[in-house]
DNA sequence: CCTTTGTATTTTGTATACATGACACAAGTA
DNA sequence: TACTTGTGTCATGTATACAAAATACAAAGG
């Protein structure tokens, strides 16, 4: 075995060849979160290779994994449609959502680092600061964030990996339900919550909180279906 | 439209084309689980379609499946493997899935029918049978259907194909720490208890006996990583 | 003798060609 | 005219061929 110690550190520069497949996945869902892609539309494979400029092994491929994602159905045979969400499928993955983001929430006041939690805090004050402004579109997107980073001061891979994907077949609904809200102002104060449940380490307090965020989340998107 | 109503009922029996990639899918699966194929070996393509006999295309479209199902790793350009699992990963599924079920009880107990209920007895009580008998295999697959069945209970259909993803990925470990367990008692014990709970939809009780269940698996299980 | 570098071989990734099944429409029949 | 049934077209499923990358191995140089 070579001995690496007293090489320079060249830090994380990667040259990563990201294969088509990938891109194509990563491309595809965000065509169908945009709804670039409609719910419930047939996705034409012709059409789409010839603009993403694949052929059909990769594309196919990646249909696959949106498959298993939940974001697509393919019927053999039938073709590929849009995964097109019934207001029960929402509903039931925003019940399972709510109760993994309880987990993650009481998790977290036991385990994350206190750099952990201030880098939070740091996150939900951006927030603040582009709601005090009514400036949706990056609040949104930190929001996602926000979920995401607190599950993952669960410390447990597997509930990342799974409000990752709920979260991700959640988003196109969630971004429509998000427009009309006058719930926005009850969100906020939720996060608010949430945070401060957080720095005090109150688990089941931060874990009602979030199961509490997203029942609420239901009531805001239940029109717009 | 054609009038039916006067048609004979012939059921379902459907002849239903199953394609490649879902006979592949399931059957590489089960050799993952059944543990021919090895925790962190390679996956030879070559010689997989060889035996399956099928080409490349519908085999890779497989593994692209079974990737996301979190049963396979996919390195670009680096071929497949056989996801193995650490210790880490096995905990943080266990712990989601603890929870999950957790709330599968407590919704079963709310929305269950009184039929569903009697069914699921029915099969507890051949499990007691083949426990009486220490038939090991027909109890352990039984074991696997009344928590799918009671994850049905739920009427979650999120919740069911979440709990079914963790258990396919944990089958292998269940199966191999079912051994020399001396848990047995005690996982029947579990199970008796659930049971009543269910009978007197008494919620949190079954929740909890759901959760604990799940936490002795852990314990059972642990050693043999 | 060890390290490095070039080269061959194997394996994976992608494109394309061919086969098969689904759907639409037209022609035939009651 | 309405229903059935046949046939053609098109989309999907599968196989194979080709390209590119990674690994293994051997030769050259220190």
């Amino acid at each position: 075995m070579t001995d690496t110690s007293d090489l320079p550190d060249f830090g994380g520069l990667q040259i990563r060849t990201r294969s088509l497949h990938d891109q194509v996945v990563d491309r595809v869902r965000d065509l169908i979160i945009e709804g670039v892609l409609e719910p419930g539309s047939r996705i034409d494979e012709a059409r789409l290779i010839e603009e993403l400029g694949v052929s059909r092994t990769p594309f196919r491929e990646a249909l696959r994994t949106l498959a298993a994602e939940g974001l697509v159905i393919v019927r053999p045979s039938r073709g590929s449609t849009v995964r097109k969400l019934t207001p029960e499928d929402v509903y039931s993955m925003l019940e399972v959502l709510g109760h993994l983001e309880r987990l993650a929430g009481e998790l977290a006041c036991a385990r994350a680092s206190d750099d952990a939690i201030e880098e939070l805090e740091a996150l939900h004050q951006r927030m603040m600061e582009f709601y005090a402004t009514r400036d949706r579109m990056p609040y949104y997107k930190l929001n996602q964030e926000f979920h995401s980073r607190l599950a993952a001061l669960s410390g447990n891979a597997t509930l990342v990996e799974m409000q990752a994907n709920l979260q991700a077949r959640l988003k196109r609904i969630r971004y429509i339900g998000n427009r009309k809200s006058d719930f926005w102002a009850g969100a906020v104060r939720d996060h608010e919550e949430m945070m401060s449940a957080l720095a005090h380490r109150n688990g089941p307090r931060l874990g009602e909180a979030m199961a509490a965020h997203l029942a609420r989340t239901w009531e805001r998107v239940k029109e717009s279906l």
